[in-house]
DNA sequence: TTGAAAGCGATACCAA
DNA sequence: TTGGTATCGCTTTCAA
């Protein structure tokens, strides 16, 4: 049982209620509507009522009430950042911790707030309904399954949205950045065939994300053209551990592989721990290839080499195209943003 | 450059603006005030109206606007969770993971919204600002530092707060849950000392965070009790690279050294890393302790003997605080609860 | 440039 | 149990 304790003490009564526009318009010695217009536009107001009321202002230590203030204006001023990830497994991703931070400096440049919403399967109902009441201008969408729905409700709302990472359904409906994940699958093969390497296998990401799904068909599209095999495909969940595992059965279905793409840079780094323990020197018995070049591949042995995935810009463009549709009364209209694949190499491969 | 597409579209004209509580009310035949007390409390309202109110709400979707709800309440009906963490280190920490996870879970469960508020340091007005104007009901912080004086600040505010780990500052004016460090690292270091280590180093924490202070003093006094030496601490900050960055180099002063007691798992598991790479047996050469006991310990090799951190009950009590000083008028007030550490053994000591 | 006044959409008091 | 109405704190016409 824990300890609990609760020391005696002479606080304050109580909360000393904030003070109100009309205490700062009346200190200043103008009407509530000139304080108004001095706090906000600032457009329409003279230099002195301007001065008197930023005086006021500083003295009182007075903040708008964003409730009275989002009641008229119809903004909240706060985005939603939807995250439809039932475990932790979300939060050891670089690739999603460095979008979070992304968008919420996006964000906080424009003074918007951003109200993480962390969906479990069973929170469906709740989300939308918190989405539905308009709690938020919008909606910035990651990480998104292929049985969430997500998109489909969204559009239905009407409310503006962005989702990173193609939508399953309703890709046409909803605005959306994107990396080219097909031809980025692509390269990161056929810099592997240029290699050399005639025996390539992959670490596919899992079945129900559009990232994981379109990487392993950029990857057999490159064989296919090869006229290689393409018959070697593990899968793994975006993790480190997941990668080990499935390299490790790769390894053993097929000794003589001499390449591995990975969809992800955790999933590489556990493959070549799993190389490692198997014996390979990597890259001269075994290339390997991760994705999203972000947090990992520096720091692994060897440094791996990936495609990049440009996340400070995706966040950037994601937060715009959400701006553009809460700007735009007209409302939730598509738009897409779609990056071309970039290969960093390092020595992996 | 990104490729950027607008595809056609003819979608609706613009949102369809939310039903109000009037058109409720009209619709089921009832004034605003009947319509509004059906919708709430539920208290003093006819089944037939009732009734009514409940269909009429079905078909019009409708959804309160929390906006005009909370300028009467005076509730938000969210709470923020504050993360004074200047870089993304924080999210590959499990203890942080999971604790806003719980957290989370704790909140929802009471039909509150979390919003996150990522401080840099230089967004501390920006965080004051928005903790002042009353956008949330409370706030809850977490892996709080010596220098950002958060707890003044909020106890300057009077914004119910609850902290998670004991904040360096007006620890007697804020609420606060955390476990007992001191406590703890002694408890820790008695293990290896009964298993009959001599010379005992330490990984500690960053020297600005309360809980790095006090696991290094109790590792401290636990040696000083048994009349042995407290001169090897190496320090990392939290996260596994440091822990074997730390290893190392103690290991390099005392090549002698049998036993290390680190104030994370993560530092624990990079030391297990810096262990193995020097040839030394764990637990038989170099018995090795964690702390947390999240995520990480099982995973290592060996598992890790660690100290238990409640991190779910520690997340339900700090919410449990913070709501009994959002619901009690009289403010803010100090409550501690304080959690008795608990040793996990697994194979590492 | 300024101020009076009309809402924004809910809750809650007070009579009925 | 119900309905009328004041109120929350702010923005925004509309006249002056």
């Amino acid at each position: 049982m824990p300890r609990v304790s609760r020391p005696s003490s002479d606080l304050p009564p109580g909360q000393a209620s904030a003070p109100t526009l009309d205490e700062v318009a009346s200190r200043a010695g103008v009407s509530r509507a000139t304080a108004s217009r001095a706090i906000n536009g600032g457009d329409r107001v003279s230099a002195t009522a301007r001065a008197a009321v930023e005086a006021a202002v500083r003295e009182l230590g007075y903040t708008p009430n964003p409730a009275a203030r989002s009641l008229v204006t119809r903004r909240t001023d706060s985005v939603a950042l939807v995250v439809p990830e039932p475990d932790e497994r979300v939060f050891s991703d670089p690739f999603f911790v460095h979008t979070l931070r992304g968008v919420n400096r996006m964000l906080a440049a424009r003074d918007l707030q951003l109200v993480l919403l962390l969906a479990r399967p069973g929170d469906e109902r709740r989300l939308l309904r918190y989405l539905g009441s308009r709690h938020v201008d919008g909606a910035i969408v990651v990480s998104h399954h292929r049985d969430d729905q997500l998109a489909d409700h969204l559009a239905a709302l009407a409310l503006p949205c962005a989702f990173i990472g193609r939508p399953w359904t309703s890709a046409d409906r909803v605005a959306y950045v994107d990396t080219d994940n097909v031809a980025g699958g692509r390269a990161a093969t056929e810099l592997l065939i240029e290699r050399g390497c005639r025996r390539i296998a992959t670490i596919a990401g899992p079945g129900d994300m559009a990232a994981g799904i379109d990487r392993l068909k950029g990857w057999r599209a490159a064989l296919r053209a090869a006229h290689l095999a393409d018959d070697l495909v593990g899968h793994g969940d975006f993790t480190e551990h997941g990668g080990e595992m499935a390299a490790r059965q790769l390894l053993e279905r097929a000794p003589d592989l001499d390449g591995i793409v990975a969809a992800s840079d955790l999933m590489a780094a556990g493959a070549l721990r799993a190389l490692a323990d198997a014996g390979r020197v990597v890259p001269d018995d075994v290339a390997v290839i991760g994705y999203d070049d972000v947090g990992v591949p520096g720091r692994t042995t060897p440094p791996l080499t990936t495609v990049r995935n440009p996340i400070g810009e995706m966040a950037e463009q994601a937060v715009r195209l959400l701006l553009e549709q809460i700007n735009d009364q007209r409302g939730p209209r598509p738009m897409r943003v779609i990056f071309p694949p970039a290969l960093v190499r390092r020595d992996s491969a």
